[in-house]
DNA sequence: CTTGACCTTAGAGTCAACTCTAAGCTTATA
DNA sequence: TATAAGCTTAGAGTTGACTCTAAGGTCAAG
């Protein structure tokens, strides 16, 4: 059994996250001291393995909270719904890369065009770039 | 001169955030009717579209702020400064684009690997992958 | 028995860039 | 002249994922 610290040091997760996530509904200290300290089993830390790796894969917390109601009973649902879940997410990374890969562009050519030394800024390609308005017009994610 | 509502329909952006960005110091109507209503010049009008280009470009509010303090006197700045600013910002979309890139990977091997049927999750791929914690650890950007 | 490290809670604060609300003027149209 | 559309302000709310604070209880070491 782990104390929170404990936990803490293990994950790499601090001891406000794993009270956030606690709170959110995402793991819980399976028993408590009687003085009200949490109190993390074996079970418990694969919990908040599986939440970190879910992390790590891109997945928000509420879509984690999603699989982790399938995670504890996989019996009543289906291969789909987590494809479903993961498909999506992708979808969104990759409309998120799409966004950066253009602004990266836009950038590297503003970069390319200035020279870039101790001159006055008077006539910097940059500015005049930016100025001018010459670059596309870019679809920026909402949420 | 425009009002509010005219240059917003010419620009793109809402009335509040025009209003949000003059209150934030990038942008301002140089001039107002008795009744306090806002009116935009052309150079207010310029002023704005240099600030829309600038965020299409991905720049923050804040980066913004320093461009335009460089646009109004550009004798006082360098081309180098323009630049830094860039390249700082081009760094950033770079980490940004590498984070989203494992993400993608990731979530690609897992949707690779699982059949993604209406066949219950007790065996489902991407659960099981979740659970190992296979999935290499990721640099996550903070801010 | 005291000190200091650790634990508890509810709740507030942070960041960025908006987005909206309320309450009250102003202006254009019918 | 009445109505509706549009403008003003200060200030609060939104989103996501933390991060921190205050006020207080607990525990192990010296």
């Amino acid at each position: 059994m782990l104390k929170i610290s404990e936990l803490s040091a293990q994950s790499g997760l601090s001891a406000h996250t794993l009270r956030f996530y606690e709170k959110n509904g995402l793991i819980n200290a399976s028993s408590r001291s009687e003085a009200g300290y949490r109190y993390y089993n074996e079970a418990d830390v694969r919990r908040v393995e599986f939440v970190k790796t879910a992390r790590n894969a891109g997945f928000s917390l509420e879509d984690i909270a999603q699989l982790l109601s399938i995670r504890v009973d996989k019996q009543s649902h289906s291969c789909q719904e987590v494809t479903d879940l993961t498909r999506h997410k992708l979808n969104e990374v990759n409309a998120k890369i799409d966004e950066l890969q253009s602004m990266q562009q836009t950038l590297q050519i503003l970069l390319d065009s200035c020279c870039g030394g101790p001159e006055k800024a008077t006539h910097c390609s940059i500015m005049e770039a930016l100025d001018e308005g010459e670059i596309r017009d870019q679809a920026r994610s909402k949420k």
